[in-house]
DNA sequence: TCAGTTGTGGAATGGATCGTCCATAACGTA
DNA sequence: TACGTTATGGACGATCCATTCCACAACTGA
């Protein structure tokens, strides 16, 4: 019986986001949100309660996409392909933030970095995501040892940090400067570094090699490509 | 002839960065940093210009600073020791992630990620102070290669953006919540796991070798990060 | 000691921002 | 069709905050 809202809830949150995300927390206006989401303030604060209820609401969709994606590339499928799925995901990490010349980063990373002290909201949810990513590559890393694509002596878990670790270093070195190139290139090398089975610790030149080899997957069609220049 | 400055310029500015460090440039009030540092607004203005310029300033001398641990730690020294250098450096980092329990995670890391983007001064900055860092353990990586540490068909250049990149990303994922010990075992995993040449450590997780990686396959099936805008 | 110059700190200013309010619009139901 | 309910959006109020201003203090050189 009442008059229907005239506006789609998930896009309103997606133009949030891209509010959020470009300008982060202190730093985006309600009136920003209000414009251009097209809604007046009245249903802005109707339907989401205040701005950092509204915060909370996109950081959360946030997180749960950010590990929704990383569950679409490695979660399940054969052992026998566990290290290309693992592979994959940590290219594509590189590549976000490859070509991701505005230098927004993640919103992930932002918010935590701008809120995570004050707000336990924030915090709680960040650190859920970091467990569930964790688990994520624990589990594909012991998939691809039973696979015999890395050596079974080595932790797991510890394993599974450590990529972490540079899935999340990319994306912050990335937004300090790095430019794309190199940012590829450390996900290159922090999979070829992977322990590899085989009998200890024979030499093996071409490991991590000076480059201009086939060692560099080639990333299909990128977006974007250009050198820096982000202003 | 004119009345002397009753403060310490260094001083002021050690308080400044205890107060952005602690709630970001956005959520510091120069209300709070006159308190802080006892100050009235007059003087502070008088001496620093306005509140990007004192932001700038502080920002500017915590790179500096940082840099300078790196060059305390890992400049200079015979080549046998470099791993060592480098070791240390990496566990330093580590520790100093693992006992920030204030969450506040390093300034560069949330200046950047707060400013970087809109404020050139902070961008150019940061990024500066990532090709220092870059260089410093290039060079080193360069020295255990000689020495017979690190497998010498690796590149530094590569090695140095990935240890680069997972000393930014312990800081990253720590303030993202993951506890002290994993943040250490990371720095642990880290070295361990750089290519070695012949001989072996056997004693670590990942005894390492290294690997190549089957390059990557698939097409990101999203050229952008994770929330997958429906439009 | 005196005058001139600069530092000091708190009050005042001006602009911006969050959140509320309210008259009105739009819709479903009786 | 008329009514009740909720959505709408722009105006409004209160607060906050960066910056300026100013009366006064402290110091130095003459």
């Amino acid at each position: 019986m009442p008059r229907p809202r005239a506006f789609d809830e998930r896009q309103v949150l997606e133009r949030a986001r891209e509010q959020f995300w470009a300008t982060g927390y202190a730093g985006t206006r309600m009136d920003d949100i209000a414009q251009a989401t097209g809604l007046g303030k009245g249903s802005l604060y109707g339907a989401f309660g205040d701005k950092s209820k509204l915060f909370h609401r996109v950081f959360g969709d946030w997180c749960t996409a950010v590990v929704e994606v990383a569950e679409e590339r490695l979660a399940g499928g054969p052992d026998a392909e566990a290290l290309a799925r693992l592979s994959g995901y940590v290219h594509l990490m590189a590549e976000n933030a490859a070509s991701d010349t505005e230098r927004r980063g993640c919103l992930l990373a932002k918010g935590a970095a701008e809120l995570a002290q004050r707000d336990p909201t924030v915090a709680g949810r960040s650190a859920e995501t970091m467990t569930a990513l964790l688990t994520l590559l624990r589990t594909e890393i012991s998939a691809a040892q039973r696979h015999g694509d890395i050596d079974s002596a080595a932790d797991p878990e510890r394993l599974a940090a450590l990529l972490l670790t540079v899935v999340r270093g990319i994306e912050a070195v990335g937004k300090a400067g790095l430019d794309p190139e190199t940012l590829r290139n450390i996900a290159d090398t922090a999979l070829a570094v992977l322990p590899k089975p085989g009998g200890g610790n024979a030499s093996r030149p071409g490991a991590v090699r000076p480059a201009r080899t086939n060692s560099v997957p080639s990333v299909p069609s990128r977006p974007h490509d250009p050198p820096d220049s982000a202003q």
